[in-house]
DNA sequence: ATAGCTTTGTGATATTCGTCACATTGTATA
DNA sequence: TATACAATGTGACGAATATCACAAAGCTAT
């Protein structure tokens, strides 16, 4: 499926750097696919060929670490996924599955290049992107492994509610075991804890449904473990 | 003090692919610093006004966490520091401290975009450098975090020695507390495991001075934890 | 050289959290 | 609706390691 770029709502920062006939390079050079739930759009380990523009749903970026596995971060549009993949390394690193039903587009790398090459503006916004990529790494890494568990599961959920979600009431799009994995703990001890959570009224839930409470408490854990 | 960077023997990857005009540019726009053993090269928390590039010695680069201090990792020459922060933010997002005496390039930060600018082979070196970055710390975190003590301790002494120093016969460049810093443990901890590899045979200490003597044990340690 | 600081070694104790085990609930599919 | 599988709740227990306390050793500057 072929679209016109210069229309699509979903156009990255970088892009709208592009003039007319750049984003018409992209429009011919790329395609739209849609991911259902729990479909794998990176696998780790494969040749990386594209890159991934992520335009609607939530993924998951995880790594088969050592032992488990790990997730890195979650994603939410718009966004590239895989860009340190492409000009770093030759085979993906990481793994992306979609959480939600998503949109990506994939964009022929030759042309991506091309437009790097051609477009001082949109390289400087790539390099911007990469740098601000990193700094959120570093800080995520700083604060999982000093945070004590209580304080990073506070932040998986105020990250739901503030910048995945926005909003305090919402689905969380991920299992017990998952978030288990995004904060280095067990299913058990995030089970656990949730429990504590809403014992303490900070939490309310119903199934998979949460809502927000005490934001204030939920705070102060993330600050203070 | 100025040079003239033609010359230089500790010119980039990145900063090969000038031609000699756009190397001339350079020249004329940055200063060589001397730092000594435990200076501090840059500070979280201050404006970043400069790139810098590490041509000699050895740095830590380390963010004050929400408790206590974490070293992100060791950097050695050839490398960009601080360059995240330069393009991803406004104020210094982490330190950087010189572990040994250090000499650094201070180059100003609208010469170095005109260089992005110019050239688009300098601009694609710098984003794969950005990439590989991103991928190294998505690693290292999942390293950290799963992986057992004794096994991110073995990961610290084999990066000392195939990396950064290239000898299994080396000064360790950071005390005790600071490898702690490193690999999110107690000092105490990084004390009773360094004694143990020394009583297991896998390395030897006097001071400072550490030798590798059973790399293959330190290997499956990093392995297996 | 020596006083004062940083770094390191080591024991005793407390805490956190993972693991195992099993019951329970939820969900998808035939 | 029945069946199977995935996800969750919860208790008991043990292992890893942080913390505290103090002694010893190294370094540095006057």
């Amino acid at each position: 499926m072929e679209s016109d770029c210069s229309l699509c709502p979903y156009i990255s920062v970088a892009e709208a750097k592009l003039d007319g006939c750049q984003l018409k390079q992209l429009s011919e050079n790329h395609i739209v696919v849609g991911f259902k739930k729990g479909d794998s759009i990176i696998k780790q380990g494969t040749y990386s060929t594209n890159i991934i523009f992520l335009r609607k749903g939530l993924v998951k970026i995880h790594i088969t670490g050592p032992y488990s596995e790990q997730i890195v971060k979650l994603a939410k549009p718009p966004t590239y996924l895989g860009l340190p993949t492409t000009f770093g390394a030759k085979v993906n690193q990481y793994s992306i599955t979609a959480l939600e039903d998503c949109e990506v587009c994939f964009i022929d790398i030759t042309v991506f290049r091309n437009l790097l090459k051609e477009s001082e503006h949109f390289s400087f916004e790539i390099i911007q992107a990469l740098c601000r990529y990193e700094i959120e790494s570093f800080r995520r890494c700083a604060n999982r492994t000093q945070k004590l568990t209580r304080g990073n599961l506070a932040d998986v959920l105020l990250d739901f509610a503030n910048n995945i979600f926005q909003s305090d009431v919402f689905t969380v799009p991920i299992s017990q075991t998952e978030i288990g994995n995004l904060i280095d703990t067990s299913r058990e001890s995030v089970s656990r804890m949730l429990s504590e959570f809403e014992k303490d009224g900070i939490i309310r839930t119903t199934g998979k449904q949460m809502e927000i409470v005490n934001k204030k408490s939920l705070e102060l854990i993330s600050q203070n473990g």
